[in-house]
DNA sequence: GCCGTTTTCGGCCCGACTGTTTTCAGTCG
């Protein structure tokens, strides 16, 4: 069992014991599901390695909930759990999903009109069922029905940064395999896209049985769905689906332009061949028709396909018809306006939002400052939470001033271990109701760095919204508007603001706006190319609460590069002290 | 159920909003 499935089933016992009022477990079982799901070390390791002693090691495990993940290692299953599955037998991680639908609404739906899941949940709000309990009402029954909407719409997709890890060693694995030339994965995933729906493995080998044979016999397979010659699909125990196809290597280019996409990118592809007299297919570039297929001109790599159709290189993220097949065009004839040259992967030097245990993060300044050097980054920002985020012990004045004596003792203690990190200052300060900081500016004013957040009052109207954003990002001591848009993937919608203010004012402020890499990408693509295109400049953070959460930059990156962001653009693609002087004094 | 340079027992889980009520339960960060 792996540390997903045991996290999964830890959340699920506090829920049901949300649901039934105990006191206090419900979070010592969230927090141990929380520290498990970002554990790097497989559970099972721990537990073969130290047996009992070591899982109860791991933050937050004491001896009960130890023996309930021993249980599990051993059996797959959880009696406890069983049992209070029993008394409310509903699909919990389905239900909760919805948003404003918590344990107790759950259960109370179960009691009294008998509803499971989404379905049963669906029938009963459109029948007006759930507008007549008492304690719901029509409000409650509207917002149901939205949130199964939301749901559903995201039905299918995994966000990418919770299954790129399982992708690549898919892939590592059938790298190593004897008769392998090649292996990448096309699609979505090398489009990097926010959420992915499936993973298309592409290998060149002349022995595709073998590889056929061991890719749908792989530990993670939940079911074959085919098994042929050169293509086989599985469905994998995370419900993604993946699909493997063996290549000859001649054609491994355009097999890989077509299985990468977008759709509408290949079809603009396709239009321009067609205009030289050419055909494009999955097999490579033909002189000729499709009917009439002449010589082969191109196809062992995308670069020479991109090449013979008068283009230059356009980088996958770039591939979805926003304006990559005219820029690259320009750039092929020398004209102004041609491609980017996207932000590298690796090209970030610093994190500017980081949670420790003074808050809601999960590991000590120093902890995370270790992780940092070894992740290679040059500075770190730390940024916790303030007094009104009261839930996170958000820090006062007092804590705050404290936290930064720590933080100039250790960089003291970094220099004379003759460690490169340099820890900045800051703060993740919440923006009021009223567009006023949740500290005083006499406190913002001694901070390297100040990011400023919405945690509160999402339903404002956008008017309203808008102000109070534009308040704080006017306030000289905010140099960064962390989340803009307040959007979580599959979780949360964006709250109503308008981005074109929110642009030109930043621009105007010399305010940075924030690409968040963790589950929230936020700012979403679209919103990154305005910001380039205004000369506003970003942040790509990770948003880190735990010390393994560094790599999730690689996602912001990937995000940045989606929104057409060069290094010039992304202040934290910068050494510390050009980054410093750039923000406000 | 976990945890401890305040405690091995007694704290931990605060504050505001929403939608439902007519004083408050449920949800969220």
């Amino acid at each position: 069992m792996d540390n997903n499935s045991i996290a999964k089933i830890l959340y699920e016992v506090g829920e049901y014991l949300e649901m039934q009022e105990v006191p206090f477990k419900p979070r010592a079982y969230e927090k141990v599901a929380q520290v498990i799901e970002s554990l790097e070390e497989p559970v099972l390791e721990i537990y073969k390695k130290g047996g009992l002693k070591a899982v109860e090691e791991i933050q937050g495990v004491g001896l009960s909930i130890a023996e309930k993940i021993e249980e599990l290692l051993k059996t797959g299953k959880l009696k406890y759990y069983d049992q209070l599955k029993k008394k409310t037998p509903v699909n919990l991680s389905e239900l909760s999903k919805i948003e404003g639908l918590g344990p107790k609404g759950i259960k109370k739906l179960y009691q009294k009109l008998g509803i499971k899941d989404m379905a049963d949940l669906e029938k009963a709000a459109k029948a007006g069922k759930i507008g007549k309990l008492a304690g719901f009402g029509p409000k409650s029954e509207e917002n149901i029905l939205k949130g199964i909407g939301f749901a559903k719409s995201f039905g299918g997709r995994f966000l990418i940064g919770s299954v790129m890890p399982g992708i690549r060693q898919i892939q590592n694995r059938l790298r190593g395999l004897n008769n392998v030339k090649r292996v990448e994965v096309a699609g979505s995933t090398r489009r990097r896209k926010e959420t992915i729906g499936d993973a298309d493995f592409l290998v060149i080998s002349d022995k595709p049985k073998e590889i056929m044979d061991y890719f749908v016999a792989m530990p993670e397979v939940l079911k074959v769905l085919a098994h042929g010659d050169t293509k086989s699909s599985v469905k994998l125990r995370n419900g993604m689906n993946a699909d493997l196809r063996v290549l000859p290597e001649e054609s491994y280019g355009a097999a890989l332009n077509y299985f990468t996409g977008s759709k509408t990118h290949n079809v603009a592809l396709r239009q321009i061949a067609i205009k030289k007299g050419l055909t494009l297919s999955e097999y490579g570039l033909f002189k000729g028709t499709a009917e009439k297929r002449g010589k082969l001109i191109a196809g062992k790599t995308e670069e020479e396909i991109y090449e013979a159709l008068g283009m230059d290189y356009i980088e996958p993220e770039m591939r979805e018809m926003t304006g990559e097949i005219e820029a690259s065009l320009r750039q092929a004839q020398g004209k102004p306006n041609g491609l980017p040259k996207l932000i590298k992967y690796g090209e970030i030097k610093g994190d500017l939002q980081i949670q420790t245990n003074w808050t809601d993060g999960e590991n000590s300044i120093e902890e995370m400052a270790e992780a940092a050097i070894k992740d290679g980054l040059e500075y770190i920002a730390i940024t916790d939470h303030t007094k009104r985020l009261a839930m996170t012990n958000g820090l006062d004045e007092k804590r705050i001033l404290k936290q930064m004596a720590e933080i100039d003792a250790l960089n003291l203690k970094l220099k004379t271990k003759n460690l490169k990190l340099r820890i900045l200052k800051g703060s993740e300060c919440d923006i009021l109701k009223d567009g006023s900081m949740d500290l005083p500016d006499s406190i913002l004013s001694k901070l390297d760095v100040v990011g400023a957040s919405v945690h509160s009052l999402f339903n404002l109207p956008q008017k309203e919204q808008t102000a109070r954003i534009v308040r704080a990002m006017r306030n000289p001591n905010v140099d960064i508007l962390f989340h803009p848009t307040g959007r979580i993937l599959q979780r949360r919608e964006p709250y109503a603001v308008d981005m074109d203010e929110i642009i030109k004012v930043a621009k105007e402020t010399g305010t940075i706006l924030e690409i968040n890499a963790s589950e929230r990408a936020d700012l979403k693509d679209e919103y990154i190319k305005k910001c380039v295109e205004a000369g506003v400049k970003m942040a790509i953070d990770s948003d880190s609460h735990t010390a393994n959460h560094f790599s999730s930059i690689e996602y912001g990156i990937a995000q940045a590069r989606r929104g057409w962001a060069e290094k010039k653009d992304i202040i934290n693609a910068w050494p510390v002290e050009k980054m410093l002087s750039f923000l406000k004094k």
